[in-house]
RNA sequence: GGUCCCAUCGUCUAGCCCGGUCUAGGACAUCGCCUUUUCACGGCGGUAACAGGGGUUCGAAUCCCCUUGGGACUACCA
């Protein structure tokens, strides 16, 4: 069992800039893991300090999305804690512009009024000398200080920038071990535009410190940034939390996982009608392994044994093939009660409520191993046991062509013609079989599949005694009779 | 370009920190066999990997260095 210890608190910060994405589920998911394995606190935060990109409506979306998968936040917009809220940092402005104001009597940041077109010709000279792009403007000396503060005090607007300290970093990763950012690794940077607005490394600090967070579990694409965020903890005089930065999600093509790799918002496969389950299963298993192996588990049981130490520091290629299979298993383990509801609650399943609920739940039942989706299922009922009519397949014209075939097609056709009840009992079924095998003397492969062929249209399936009495008669006689034509 | 990260079967991974028990284990996919008087389901088995080169050591997948390859970052985006 994990170590309990109830001061943790993680978060998931996303941008509501578009639908949940499925690398950003899996850090959540991380997140989340952690917080219930430790008895911790799992806080949402929204990172809304992009105005042009950030929706109002993307927030609800993606909260929807953590939902479905069962991710649930002990804070958060919707669940505030005195303490630390506003959780959104469109909301927090004042707070940013404060520890700013601090930053600057401390001569740790300055104002800079640079233009952008100044900007860009510093980037370009910098590019011409070899070396990275760095601020090396005027406003960077203390001696124009006094002229500064006279221009904000003027109302001019102006961007607050970081005295970035030369010197080395080191970062002591959960994931990565000991990373060392070398002296000069990046010059000043804009903490605050000149809209006013903070910048992502510094809001990110400022709401860490403040929201107490102990444990940061974030995707790798972030640890080059980290380097400016203890820059500003130190500044602030934080104790920088610890960091796990989790190898990244790829696609096919080794790069980065994201749309053009095709599904990667979560909704998609809540349209889908994945399992949330079998989803969350498949992401956690992408850069965190199981201390027994097992693949296949719900998340509440990784409550007990969840635990940092076991990320795996290289990349994962995002497989939709097992991801299927996980999703197989899902299913299977689920009782068929629970998966009837489930199948139920799928659009167009209207044929299936008119049904008994003993005849539902043997229709179920016999699904199961065969299918992979939800909606799989009543696509699979209705073609067992209700489609009167069935394609002519490669595999079925086969059978057909057997010179045994004809002579069972016959036989049943002359008996199912007598039968009046609505179902034919399996020992009716095996009375059948005994005919065509006795007195027709067909046998084996030619006896089983060609009775299968001749009553479901089909070359495939569970077994005959399984399926046949649970589909009506008239829907066997309408078969038969096309067969017979 | 610069900085940082990574490197075990086709894919996800165990093992690596604390060298020997690893002729490298599991899972997906794939192939074969068995079972089912049929097909499927299922069961069993096969193919398949320590990127390369140097060290250190009696001994290296495991520790160190180099090379190669891949990736991320390099904004008044997050």
């Amino acid at each position: 069992m994990t170590t309990q210890n109830p001061a943790v608190r993680v978060r998931f910060a996303p941008s509501p800039t578009g639908y949940l994405h499925i690398g950003g589920a899996r850090t959540a998911l991380y997140n989340y893991l952690y917080a219930k394995a430790v008895g911790g606190t799992f806080v949402l935060r929204i990172e809304d300090t992009d105005l042009e990109r950030s929706k109002a409506e993307y927030e609800a979306l993606q909260i929807e999305d953590l939902k479905w998968l069962g991710i649930h936040h002990n804070e958060g917009p919707d669940k505030p804690n005195p303490k630390y809220a506003p959780y959104r940092q469109s909301e927090r402005g004042e707070i940013y512009t404060k520890y700013a104001q601090q930053l600057i009597e401390k001569n740790l940041a300055y104002y800079d009024f640079c233009t952008d077109e100044e900007l860009e010709e510093m980037k370009k000279r910098s590019e011409l000398e070899g070396g990275d792009p760095r601020y090396d403007g005027k406003w960077k000396n203390p001696e124009f200080n006094a002229e500064a503060k006279k221009r904000v005090a003027a109302g001019e607007k102006c961007a607050i920038r970081f005295r970035a300290p030369d010197k080395a970093y080191t970062l002591n990763d959960k994931v990565k071990g000991e990373v060392t950012y070398p002296e000069g690794m990046v010059g000043d940077f804009v903490i605050v535009r000149s809209n006013g607005l903070p910048v992502y490394n510094y809001c990110c600090v400022v709401d860490d410190m403040l929201m107490e967070i102990t444990h940061v579990i974030r995707g790798e694409d972030h640890l080059n940034n980290t380097v400016r965020q203890l820059m500003i903890y130190e500044a602030l005089s934080a104790k920088p939390p610890q960091f796990a930065h989790v190898s990244l999600l790829i696609g096919h093509d080794r790069q980065k996982l994201s749309k053009r790799h095709g599904a990667t918002s979560v909704n998609l496969y809540k349209n889908e009608h994945y399992l949330p389950e079998a989803l969350c299963n498949y992401l956690t298993l992408l850069g965190w392994s199981h201390p027994k192996e097992t693949d296949i588990f719900d998340k509440e049981e990784l409550f007990d044994i969840f635990d940092i130490e076991r990320f795996s520091a290289h990349s994962a290629m995002y497989d939709l093939e097992k991801l299927k299979w996980v999703n197989g298993q899902h299913i299977k383990k689920l009782a068929t009660p629970d998966l009837l509801k489930l199948v139920e609650e799928l659009p167009e399943t209207e044929f299936l409520k008119k049904q008994t609920p003993a005849w539902k739940t043997a229709a179920v039942e016999s699904a199961k191993p065969y299918v992979h989706f939800l909606n799989e299922i009543p696509v699979f009922i209705n073609n067992t046991f209700l489609k009167e009519s069935f394609e002519m397949t490669d595999a079925l014209k086969e059978i057909l062509g057997w010179e045994t075939t004809p002579k069972i097609v016959d036989y049943i056709h002359g008996e199912i013609s007598k039968v009046t009840t609505e179902y034919i009992t399996e020992v009716e079924l095996n009375g059948w079989m005994d005919h065509v095998k006795k007195e027709l003397a067909i046998k084996g492969k030619p006896l089983f599949q060609g009775v299968r062929a001749t009553l479901t249209g089909q070359d495939h399936g569970p077994e005959l005694k399984l399926i046949i009495p649970l589909t009506p008669v008239n829907v066997l006689k309408k078969r038969v009779s096309e067969l017979k034509k």
